[in-house]
RNA sequence: GCACCCGUAGUUCAGCUGGAUAGAACGUCGGCUUGCGGAGCCGAAGGUCGUAGGUUCAAAUCCUGCCGGGUGUACCA
């Protein structure tokens, strides 16, 4: 392909003196494996008819070795087809090497101990953990880190609720089983949520709980604090791990980052923030955003001060040459701020660190909050497919529910909204995670009984039948897609992606005995090598290809 | 008010670096058992791509207005 792709840009300069880019599309298959739209191009540039110029470099093409047809079609496209031979090797290209010396931090905006998870923390971890799947595919060294807040208000307010509960015993959180624990921290936090909103005494107490957060110097303050923090992390990690997620490399907390933030807030005044009311503050109206204040005017720092050191940090500790941070679209207008100030604060590292937003979650049912505690929790989601996959006679293992989690988040590009109908994602058959891991399960037990598996190698020579070609020429695509996927950072296009190879998969496989059939060797090369393309594809959403299911 | 994002079959989504009849899935209706996993396959119905203009040989895709929805709008995180 990309032969023929400089075959053409060659063609072009000879004939027509010429350097535009060349691109190959995929097309319709009964058009031809690939095409391109140059001649349409040229036709205004040149006053000629599209189809003459068509004509001219299609009868240059079938010449080339690789190529088995070049027609002209439509108002001036060429359809190209390869011979078997080079659609053969094209479908085993690796994709491209990566570059060992380059490194670059991902940070996925993890949940906040003290504070229930819900959905919504899913849906961040897990298009952070695919987009570093893809960021792996390209950089030498991939570091996930996360970051939490540890300290602050909502600290404040579950110390409220939880001093309450252990009447100063803290001895007492003992008698919370373990698998309560979890509705158990989100409804201390709903109460001192509460709290804060309607009682004003119990709101002063909360502010001064919340400035402790960064002392804990009280024996009991901190007996308690350290527990509920501990098991928070349990929470976390465990719920991560479910979710298919890899483990982060460091974990970051928002007092580590604290008081480095507020020193370069204070080092840049007046030049890069100001004064006014007594707090710092930028002026993100002069950055396409709005105003924002980084140290409040009683000397706190605030949570843009506090990203403002965490850059520092993840810059001294990892020197990437990129540096993502995967928030929800609310935080989109607010890291236009940061960023914009640090590339101020910072102006050797403008333009290292990127913000991408996904969309927001949404129930069928409306918004979900952790605010007043009434969330969706990911131990709900779990339940409902896993009733989902028994209701349909299969067995309801870890693996099968994070596949279909997953790709129900996946497939839809990062970034637009996802409307969460749990009928919907829940989803086991048509375009979803267990179809594909249904689809991977079944190449395995045919390869499994095959007596004739020599890894694909017997297909370099023969000619391919009508159904072998098009799995072949689906399997082709993997590496462009990839590509694309990567360049973009776009997770759903190895979905959709997938879920049409393993289409075009069982079609062939309906049509085409493959075990005893005369063509077996050439048959079973191909299911060898479409389970291995599939299994790098789900290697890359993070969704475990099943041999069995 | 201002800024940003979004509007594609009944529903959920692809397609958006402009190109050939706008694709899937779910749902609906109708088919497929001797052959390797039916969590599968085949077929049918279903679309003025929000709307009105503009640019172009060519617009779902780019530009503008309007309508509808969402998010954000400093001392929470």
């Amino acid at each position: 392909m990309t032969e023929v792709r400089s075959a053409i840009a060659a063609l072009l300069h000879e004939l027509y003196d010429t350097d535009i880019p060349v691109v190959l599309t995929r097309p319709d298959a009964a058009f031809g494996d690939f095409a391109t739209n140059v001649a349409l191009q040229l036709a205004g540039k040149l006053g000629r008819n599209p189809r003459d110029i068509a004509e001219e470099l299609a009868t240059r093409l079938i010449s080339l070795d690789s190529v088995g047809a070049a027609e002209v079609a439509g108002p001036g496209f060429i359809n190209i087809r390869l011979n078997d031979t080079a659609l053969t090797e094209l479908a085993r290209s690796t994709p491209r090497a990566k570059d060992d010396s380059s490194s670059v931090v991902i940070e996925t905006n993890n949940p906040n101990p003290f504070k229930a998870m819900h959905i919504g923390h899913a849906l961040n971890s897990i298009t952070a953990d695919a987009i570093a799947n893809l960021l792996d595919e390209r950089y030498g060294h991939v570091f996930r880190v996360s970051y939490h807040g540890d300290v602050g208000l909502h600290v404040g307010k579950s110390m409220w609720a939880l001093l309450r509960f252990v009447d100063g015993d803290a001895a007492r959180l003992t008698s919370v089983p373990q698998d309560e624990r979890n509705t158990f921290m989100s409804r201390m936090y709903a109460e001192g949520s509460r709290a804060y909103k309607e009682d004003d005494i119990a709101k002063s107490e909360i502010a001064e709980l919340a400035r402790k957060s960064f002392t804990r110097d009280d024996p009991l303050y901190a007996a308690v604090y350290d527990t509920i923090f501990a098991w928070s992390f349990t929470e976390i990690d465990s719920v991560m791990q479910r979710l298919g997620c890899k483990p982060v490399e460091r974990r970051f907390l928002e007092s580590d980052a604290d008081l480095r933030g507020v020193k370069i807030v204070r080092e840049h005044v007046p030049d890069i923030f100001q004064e006014s009311d007594g707090a710092l503050i930028f002026k993100g109206s002069d950055h396409g955003t709005f105003d924002n204040a980084f140290v409040s005017s009683n000397g706190q720092g605030l949570y843009a001060a506090r990203d403002l050191g965490l850059m520092q940090l993840k810059s001294e500790q990892y020197h990437p040459n990129k540096s993502y941070i995967i928030t929800a679209e609310e935080q989109r207008d607010y890291f236009k701020g940061v960023l914009a100030a640090a590339a101020l604060c910072f102006p050797e590292q403008k333009d290292v660190t990127v913000n991408i937003s996904t969309g927001t979650l949404k129930l069928t049912t409306g918004k979900m909050s952790s605010r007043d505690g009434d969330v969706v929790t990911i131990e709900w989601l779990f339940d409902q497919i896993n009733e989902a996959i028994h209701a349909r006679g299969g067995k309801a293992t870890p693996d099968i529910a994070a596949g279909a989690l997953r790709y129900a988040f996946l497939r839809v590009r990062v970034g637009s909204d996802i409307i969460f109908d749990i009928n919907e994602a829940v989803s086991i058959q048509g375009n979803s995670g267990p179809y594909l891991q249904y689809a991977h399960a079944r190449a395995c037990s045919i390869l499994g009984k095959a007596t004739n598996d020599r890894g694909g190698q017997e297909s370099t020579t023969a000619t391919l039948e009508d159904g072998e070609r098009k799995l072949l020429l689906k399997i082709s695509e993997y590496s462009e897609i990839l590509e694309r996927a990567t360049s973009e950072l776009m997770p759903h296009h190895i979905c959709t992606y997938l879920y049409e190879l393993a289409q075009e998969f069982n079609r062939f496989y309906e049509h085409s005995r493959i075990i005893g059939d005369e063509r077996e060797a050439i048959r079973v090369g191909l299911v060898r090598q479409y389970q291995e393309t599939l299994a790098g594809g789900l290697r890359v959403l993070g969704i475990v290809a099943l041999e069995t299911m």
